[in-house]
RNA sequence: GGUUCCGUGGUGUAGGGGUUAACACGUCUGCCUGUCACGCAGAAGAUCGCGAGUUCAAAUCUCGUCGGAACCGCCA
């Protein structure tokens, strides 16, 4: 068995015989003399095969990629090379032996390797060699195994919950598998053990977690894959700060543990209104300012008529204040700008460019008075940029919170060292869908509204808010979770105000409702999206990165050609016949 | 469901209605005893994703299709 991690020898290690075990990651030779790179998981290290050894004739022989077992003695190299750990010694050898062969590569394994993403895909395997991939998995073990022990030592239970569920088709599409021995009948992937995970604290597990896989048949985007991991947890005789508290030491110990960054705690906690209000969206990024602010008033009496009939068709206009950044955007810089305000629904984008003489798209028809109301508003200096969307407010704060992250990234505003968290709390409890022509759940029927708000529930449920809290990190969502209702009155009310029948809830969910009969506690939790977290540490912003076989964006995996089609013998078992496509 | 972009030797790119499709890396051969992006000399390797159309002529233009990427919708 391999036992050596070859880059654990160092200097200290001279004279001493070893067998080492590896990839030929690089061959130089030099005529008279032959060096060798030699990779294994923890990394490289240099063979020396000189010609007076039996060994040269085997190791001219070697080529990229080849597996093999050496023998030789640790020496300290004639001149070190300070880029790598092992960079002070090398192996003279005596003995090589090819434990195998291999094709020739179709791409050159090192990290600056200029395959594309899909090629790298198709051989992933050897993608999986390059060593930066590679420490994405060593960090991602790293970041689970802290999980595991933080909550174990927090007296959690590590339980699997089944992945042949019952669909339920509230949320996210379901994935469908069909049941041979039940024909016509199917089971769901679960899109994340949430009734499961309330069922142990009926079934009094008190603390529980899980490193869960999850499917949903969404689309994919590039922070988001069609199966994905969810660190799962859920407590008893808990509130919400119990729960946060928890998740922020678990996220400080794991940031701790794994990258040696301090997160400083407690967390900040903003109210999803607020965060709305400021920054367009429920997980705001914080690493830069630039807040949204509401400039509706200074237009109150315009004679600027597009302002004017938003105004009085209950719109709102808000705008950003880009620093210091008048001159960096061209008619044609803020034409793009324009183009990516309009993908969020907003009609334009207005600017003005703050300088002794004002100018942009709406300085000449604004009044002086206007313009100086909006520079105080924003606290303006010269050479700012302003921009300003006019439009509904869903519009209004979507556009410009999306806005104000896209301009933070064009102009390197953010520090990509630096980890911004925040709790976004008070979610409302309903969402209108205007597809469904009704209310429906935000996060999802079993949420505990806020105590004041148990009322609103039928009366008021555009203004009833609940026991929900998302952890934002980097305008991520990295995790979410609420209090759960264990009320059977305020769980009647609910599925009441979600206009769901007794029938309804019955097919739905019967088995869950019936078991929150039988002495429910109090009870509560939260799932992280350990691949954004992952994503987050290893500072990517490519989800497929963090993941040993993900799928494109048409949720396929181009190494496996997953998915298929399957031998009709198999549809047959199932009762299945496929229509035409 | 929609918008935008991409597809050219093994890999990544350049090019672009016309005769030998360019470059870098890789591969192969020869030379080379201190390299570590080894060096030097030479060679092989591509019907330009696939199909149809336009044209005297298509890798190039058009349409379709397949594959990939980003985003909007979607993701309780």
């Amino acid at each position: 068995m391999k036992t050596i991690n070859n880059t654990s020898l160092s200097i200290n290690d001279e004279g001493k015989k070893v067998i080492l075990h590896g990839w030929v990651q690089k061959k130089r030779n030099l005529g008279g003399l032959i060096f060798i790179d030699l990779r294994d998981r923890s990394g490289i290290i240099q063979l020396v095969a000189t010609p007076d050894s039996s060994c040269y004739t085997m190791a001219e022989s070697l080529k990229n990629e080849y597996v093999i077992k050496v023998e030789g003695v640790i020496s300290k190299r004639q001149s070190a090379n300070k880029n790598i750990k092992t960079g002070e010694i090398e192996v003279i050898l005596d003995n090589v032996v090819i434990l195998n062969t291999s094709k020739e590569i179709p791409f050159e394994i090192s990290n600056d390797t200029t395959a594309l993403e899909e090629t790298r895909l198709k051989y992933r395997y050897l993608d999986l060699r390059r060593e930066s991939l590679k420490n994405i998995m060593v960090l991602r073990h790293n970041i689970t195994y802290a999980i595991r022990e933080f909550l174990n030592n927090d007296d959690f239970l590590e339980i699997e919950t089944p992945i042949l569920c019952k669909s339920t088709p509230e949320g996210a599409r379901d994935y469908l598998v069909p049941s041979r021995v039940n024909k016509g009948k199917f089971y769901a992937l679960p899109q994340s053990p949430q009734l499961f995970k309330q069922l142990l604290m009926v079934g009094g597990m008190e603390k529980y977690f899980q490193i869960a896989k999850c499917f949903r048949d969404e689309d994919l985007r590039a922070d988001r894959q069609p199966e994905f991991t969810q660190v799962d947890i859920e407590m008893s005789f808990v509130d919400e700060d119990d729960i946060m508290n928890l998740t922020e030491r678990l996220v400080q110990y794991v940031f701790k543990k794994t990258i040696n960054y301090d997160v400083k705690l407690p967390l900040l906690k903003m109210k999803y209104d607020d965060a709305i209000d400021l920054y367009g969206s429920d997980k705001p990024d914080l690493r830069f300012d630039m807040k949204i602010h509401d400039i509706s008033k200074v237009f109150e009496n315009t004679s600027f008529n597009l302002f004017k009939n938003i105004l009085d068709n209950n719109g709102i206009i808000n705008a950003i204040k880009v620093n210091n950044a008048a001159d960096k955007y061209s008619r044609k810089g803020i034409d793009e700008l324009t183009e990516y305000v309009k993908k969020y629904g907003a009609q334009g984008l207005a600017f003005l460019k703050i300088s002794d003489e004002i100018t942009g798209s709406i300085a000449k028809v604004l009044s002086e008075e206007e313009i100086n109301n909006i520079k105080n508003i924003l606290n303006t200096e010269n050479n700012d940029l302003i921009l300003i969307v006019a439009d509904k407010t869903t519009v209004v704060k979507q556009s410009l919170g999306a806005l104000r992250c896209k301009l933070a990234k064009d102009l390197n505003l953010i520090d990509k060292d630096d980890y911004k968290m925040l709790w976004v709390t008070d979610f409302p409890s309903f969402e209108y869908s205007e597809e469904e022509n009704r209310f429906v759940s935000m996060h999802h029927p079993f949420t505990m509204p806020k105590d004041e708000d148990v009322d609103k529930l039928i009366t008021d449920k555009a203004n009833c808010y609940s026991k929900a809290y998302d952890i934002v990190i980097n305008g991520y969502e990295a995790g979410g979770g609420s209090i759960r209702i264990h009320d059977q009155d305020i769980q009647r009310k609910m599925f009441e105000a979600l206009e769901l029948s007794d029938k309804q809830v019955e097919e739905k969910f019967g088995f869950f409702v019936e078991g929150l009969k039988y002495g429910t506690p109090p009870h509560g939790g939260l799932a992280f999206g350990l691949d954004r977290l992952v994503m987050l540490l290893a500072k990517t912003e490519n989800i497929k990165d963090v993941i040993a076989f993900p799928k494109t964006q048409s949720a396929s995996d181009l190494m496996s050609e997953c998915p298929n089609v399957v031998d009709d013998k198999q549809l047959e078992e199932l009762k299945i016949k496929i229509d035409k496509i």
